[in-house]
DNA sequence: CGAGTTTGACCGGCGC
DNA sequence: GCGCCGGTCAAACTCG
């Protein structure tokens, strides 16, 4: 479990949290047929509960069983299980003695029987249980309740026969079982308190150290920013990252991702008018594309580079208070994607155009740069270059947001590096979203470390690394010293599966943004259900829980329609909160939305040939 | 011939 | 101020 990628293993702490399990667990299994060499028909009842209960357990806990207690004080002496399965007609107890057993639990006793014994598998332990009063002062003592409903089952079955000392007997037994489970209870509470302080402890670290960047940062940015605002006759430094999503489903209180980077001043010169703060109309026309479709060709008013890059709208949308806050934290935000891929590039549904490349240092591999071409003045841009270290890994690197409608393929990855960027960014911020978002990444995905994404607040720009890699953490860039570790159990390692692997970060990224916007309850309906009750729970329960969704997922990767089911879960992932930005695409790219709305990962693994992503996208 | 790629030059940021 | 480096531009080139 601690890698989290366990296929139904279950993990002990969530065993324990969730008695619930097995008090159903019990009936489930009554259905068996005993198979034991019992006679008394009452006890081949009790033997086959307790060994049921056993199956579920018998890894972890010692043999536990039925809770009728027969076998008296008695066992103080060392009695051979020969000797506990003849006794168990025979020494039907009377209720003093019965009363003993409950009240002096003789655990060494009992460990006695066992020590005298070779080392038995389960089921021979569960035979013995079963027959064996022993197991039933264990199952008493060790208080794990796990035949809460059976006592009602088992009332049942013995009434019919039994004297009203046997039904005095197990309602005490069942007492004896109730206060055990809520001692058990208490031991837990206290463990998950634990579990939570420890959380909270870590978030709070965490936020600390990302508050105390963001207000260094925001001293400097403003000092530059100031000049550049002189420069530039009053232009508001563009917006870097698109904030459609956000807008488009109309949250508002979403806090502006409007970056302030000074570093674009090329590109602000070269379309100064598109950058003016007070043109309101200009950036809702850009970029709300949800809202007015943005259909291609037309009002492309943005066709310097310049204006896709500066964006208003959140200048429109949020108070000038918000965007001296953000402003002044958020800096260019990226999203790196790390597949093994043996093709230029991953295939991600948008069309590129490469405009340069570079040897950048310490990597003798050049790194190539793209640009969205599928529509004018699209900001958003890629890096592709391959991992020094590992030259199968191929690092891809977005920017920005597209300003245009994206076939539901191209919506995955943009979908992911919005999402991803804009978790990254609020997680800078001290708004509620952002400490919704710190405190999904750190409850819910710090404690699984596998195949992961990282985040660096303080590399140069943040970004967002989604290491789709199966290594679970070689190349995972050591240097940055503020990462959350996020888990990606399912991810595929094959070359051929490197687009596939490009359209998990949409799984991620989607389920971040809609964490961050409806508190997960709307990500939980959408994924799958386990994630609801992970999405759902108090805090204490993160942890297992957490586990529990990695083994979910570990188990859907493993499933041969894998692909298949990933594809419905982007689907329904889109047809969630995107609905809007869908139906937009839709609407301006209808030639495109049938033949990519296969987004299917089989799709683009099939095509193989990445070298321009379009490839999938014959209509553009 | 148009679209895309290559590649050297250019620019700005940043560290020394 | 200088040099390094990342990022970008744009002319030349390639390809279908």
């Amino acid at each position: 479990m601690a890698k989290g990628r366990g296929v139904l293993s279950i993990d002990s702490d969530l065993i324990s949290t969730t008695s619930a399990f097995f008090l159903h667990n019990p009936t489930v299994l009554n259905s068996f047929p005993d198979q034991e060499n019992i006679v008394n028909p009452k006890w081949k009842q009790l033997a086959t509960t307790g060994r049921q209960t056993m199956d579920a357990t018998s890894a972890r806990s010692p043999p536990t069983t039925i809770q009728f207690p027969v076998k008296l004080i008695n066992t103080n002496d060392a009695r051979d299980d020969d000797d506990d399965e003849d006794d168990d007609d025979s020494s039907l107890p009377s209720d003093n003695r019965r009363r003993t057993v409950i009240d002096e639990m003789d655990f060494f006793a009992r460990k006695k029987h066992h020590d005298g014994y070779p080392i038995t598998n389960n089921s021979t332990d569960d035979l013995k249980d079963s027959g064996s009063p022993a197991g039933l002062e264990l199952n008493v003592n060790t208080g794990l309740n796990l035949l809460t409903t059976n006592t009602s089952s088992d009332q049942s079955m013995v009434d019919d026969g039994i004297s009203s000392n046997m039904e005095d007997k197990r309602a005490k037994s069942e007492v004896a079982v109730l206060q055990a489970e809520v001692e058990r209870m208490k031991v837990e509470n206290l463990r998950l308190k634990d579990m939570l302080n420890q959380v909270n402890s870590n978030y709070n670290a965490l936020q600390m150290h990302l508050v105390t960047l963001t207000r260094d940062q925001k001293s400097h940015h403003k000092n530059k920013q100031h000049d550049d605002k002189i420069k530039n006759n009053g232009m508001v430094p563009r917006q870097f990252m698109d904030l459609g999503l956000v807008a488009a489903a109309g949250d508002t209180d979403d806090l502006s991702l409007s970056t302030s980077e000074g570093g674009r001043s090329r590109d602000r010169s070269r379309s100064p008018g598109n950058n003016v703060e007070n043109t309101n109309e200009d950036g809702a026309l850009v970029f709300d594309q949800d809202k007015k479709g943005f259909a291609r060709g037309a009002d492309h008013r943005e066709d310097s580079p310049g204006q896709g890059w500066a964006s208003n709208k959140v200048a429109r949308l949020n108070p000038a208070k918000t965007i001296d806050q953000t402003e002044a934290t958020i800096r260019k935000a990226r999203v790196s994607v790390r597949a093994r891929s043996e093709d230029a590039m991953i295939s991600d549904g948008c069309q590129w155009r490469k405009y340069g490349q570079k040897l950048a240092k310490g990597n003798p591999c050049p790194r190539a740069y793209y640009r969205c071409t599928m529509a004018a003045g699209c900001p958003v841009r890629k890096q592709v270059q391959r991992c020094a270290e590992d030259r199968t890994i191929l690092i891809t690197t977005y920017e920005g947001n597209h300003n245009h409608p994206l076939p539901p393929a191209a919506m995955a990855m943009a979908s992911t590096t919005s999402s991803a960027a804009r978790m990254l960014l609020s997680g800078s911020m001290s708004s509620a979203d952002g400490l919704l978002n710190s405190n999904f990444l750190t409850r819910t995905l710090l404690p699984c470390s596998s195949n992961l994404a990282t985040i660096s607040a303080s590399a140069p720009f943040p970004t967002v690394t989604l290491d789709l890699t199966q290594n679970p953490n070689p190349l995972q860039l050591p240097k940055q010293p503020t990462q959350f570790q996020f888990p990606f159990p399912n991810a595929p390692q094959d070359p051929a599966n490197a687009s596939a692997t490009a359209l998990l970060p949409q799984i991620f990224g989607q389920a971040l943004y809609n964490q961050s916007k409806f508190s997960g309850l709307q990500m939980s309906q959408d994924m799958e259900p386990n994630r609801l009750g992970q999405q759902s729970q108090p805090a204490s329960q993160q942890n297992p829980l957490a586990d529990s969704l990695a083994a979910a997922t570990a188990a859907i990767a493993a499933d041969p329609n894998f692909t298949a089911a990933l594809a419905a879960a982007i689907t329904s992932i889109i047809g969630g909160a995107h609905q809007n930005n869908i139906n937009s695409t839709n609407n301006a790219q209808t030639t495109t939305s049938n033949s990519n709305g296969n987004i299917t990962i089989s799709n683009s693994n099939s095509n193989g040939h990445n070298k321009t992503s379009n490839s999938s996208f014959p209509g553009n």
